[in-house]
DNA sequence: CTGAAAGCGCTTACAG
DNA sequence: CTGAAAGCGCTTACAG
């Protein structure tokens, strides 16, 4: 096997000390230019790196970043929601580019995970991403905010919630996708997803759907909000169930793409015409939305840009600045299942 | 801020030495019942957690694995192939199961990629996952493997490479899906993808492929095989120019789901009827294919599988074991596309 | 079963 | 600008 080199085979190599080995290494100002080429020259010959348990040791720092991913248990584990998938991608990019390793996690929240990371030194901050249910671990993020531990969490601002949360304008997103229902002629509107503290971003988005139709002067009927969790199958059943009540509806807002998916298969199911009888728009733009048929209209989230200010702002965190909520912007993408295009059809056959 | 607890503090309140500490918590064998158990109840009451800087330094060891995510540059930074996302999961988990930590980082290959991570001490090995073009990072294969780190890789075998390879059974599962085809009557076959070398995967499913044409007597001309690489735009380009060629088809293999997407695109910019002028198939099962419109007939990769076999793997290779190549089945998922199942058709309007 | 001691490979205050 | 030395918080061979 091989045997790494240590700064001290180096110190040896280049007849300097140990010292300066290290002081070389880490571009210190204080070490004569010749010394340091030098030094650099031997440690790239010897492929030496320097060793990080070491190095974070001493400096009581690990340079390594948590990304804990969760979600409702009910979900199909091997299926994660497409929507974090993607902003995994964007955390990574950005973490890497601020010089931080992400130690990534999907697990089930067990009684340790609060601990596992910053209390074993292995990472400065934690990143929480999930769209789980908030009431369940509200008192873990509690703990985590006593016990110090850095964090920044993914999802709706919550007065009640610990800790600094980063997330898109789910009010205005509602807001928006329901107006443009309303300027398409749509009347009778129904809300699929949980409009609970349970779940702040779907009710966000249900407070900017009835937003929107107070001030375009609809009445609302709140029976017309069906709990759904953010699954095909729980957006199936929830449409069976607002489609058996019988009630007048010509517009289905769910609250993400995957409930609408399910709502569109339990509409065509019942043979209702999407979007001519009933128009349905979905919420996270995930790649499949493009291939529903109709096409899903739907919210874009700004991944690349969350994942930006998530790596940003806990960076800042973990040096002491003092940070509140954000608020990131969101974008309509229209496609046919609000009825706003013509759709390109499918040959008939 | 909060001072973490060490060893030493809970020595201290134990009134044992801090190496009993040490090794109570290590659940040594050595240490008394009555000792482990208070060592441990007043570690739990500190919220004490072992720094891994220090026992990882100690140990020489790290408990962490490093995942490299890397993919043709071609493709948008932002939309990783999802089948990759899949197996991320799967990973991460069975990372987690094995008691590992995984660091993820979805570099480009740079030129210090290789030596990053277990040289730094940072991992104790490495998982490599991508469709990249093989023959760019051969060299970078080469030199890991002359260095000793420890490293597994999803993909074909190829003797030329070097390190172990896991991968599915791609000549098995080009050979299966164009058998199916057949058994529904298709005689006039293209295939969409790479081709060659740069490709193994591709190449492996084109083998399969005309591996089946053979047995079952079909002719195959080699100019039916169309360069592309895994993304929509370039299923799409390479059709078109097949179409534009003239030559007759009645069944298009595509070398994965996205290359399929793009396929059925230009088929229907050109007004071919799917499947029942032409059939199309995917590969790789990922989430949109089922609603693409006719749903896509695909292979199947085991990706919970195919993660857990990675991790296990490398665990060995890194405790000095020899190991070689992983062949995982696929399997078929039939639906519209390619002529099997009647369609639930959408309702026309 | 327990303790005192060495040492993992660095970084950095201190002295020159 | 450089070196000798301390020390980060553990684990473990050694001695009892």
């Amino acid at each position: 096997m091989r045997d790494k080199a240590t700064s001290i085979d180096i110190a040896h190599r280049a007849g300097v000390s140990q010292s300066t080995v290290s002081r070389a290494l880490r571009d210190s100002p204080l070490v004569n230019k010749e010394t340091r080429d030098k030094v650099q020259a031997i440690a790239a010959e010897l492929n030496y790196k320097v060793d990080k348990n070491a190095s974070n040791l001493r400096r009581q720092q690990s340079a390594t970043l948590a990304l804990l991913l969760f979600e409702d248990p009910t979900s199909d584990d091997s299926l994660i929601n497409p929507f974090f998938l993607s902003m995994l991608g964007s955390i990574t990019k950005a973490s890497a580019t601020a010089g931080y390793d992400l130690l990534v996690s999907f697990q089930n929240l067990n009684d340790d995970w609060h601990a596992e990371y910053e209390d074993s030194n292995k990472a400065d901050g934690i990143i929480l991403l999930g769209y789980g249910d908030y009431l369940d671990y509200r008192d873990k993020l509690s703990k985590l905010e006593e016990q110090g531990t850095h964090f920044v969490r993914w999802g709706a601002h919550d007065a009640e919630h610990p800790g600094v949360s980063i997330g898109s304008d789910n009010i205005q997103g509602g807001f928006d996708i329901t107006q443009h229902l309303i300027a398409l002629g749509r009347k009778h509107f129904a809300f699929i997803g949980g409009a609970s503290k349970a779940c702040p971003e779907f009710l966000d988005r249900y407070i900017g759907v009835t937003k929107a139709l107070q001030q375009a002067g609809l009445v609302h009927d709140e029976s017309m909000q069906i709990e759904a969790i953010t699954t095909e199958q729980s957006g199936y059943e929830a449409t069976q169930s607002l489609l058996q009540s019988g009630k007048k509806v010509d517009a289905i807002v769910c609250a993400s793409d995957l409930i609408a998916m399910g709502a569109m298969r339990a509409l065509r199911d019942n043979d209702i015409r999407i979007p001519e009888q009933v128009a349905v728009t979905g919420y996270d733009n995930i790649p499949s939305s493009s291939f529903t048929n109709p096409a899903l209209t739907t919210m874009q989230q700004n991944t690349k840009l969350a994942g930006e200010i998530l790596v940003k702002n806990l960076l800042q965190l973990i040096n002491g600045a003092q940070l509140s909520q954000v608020l990131l912007p969101v974008e309509l993408v229209v496609r046919q299942s609000c009825g706003a295009q013509k759709s390109t059809r499918q040959l008939a056959n």
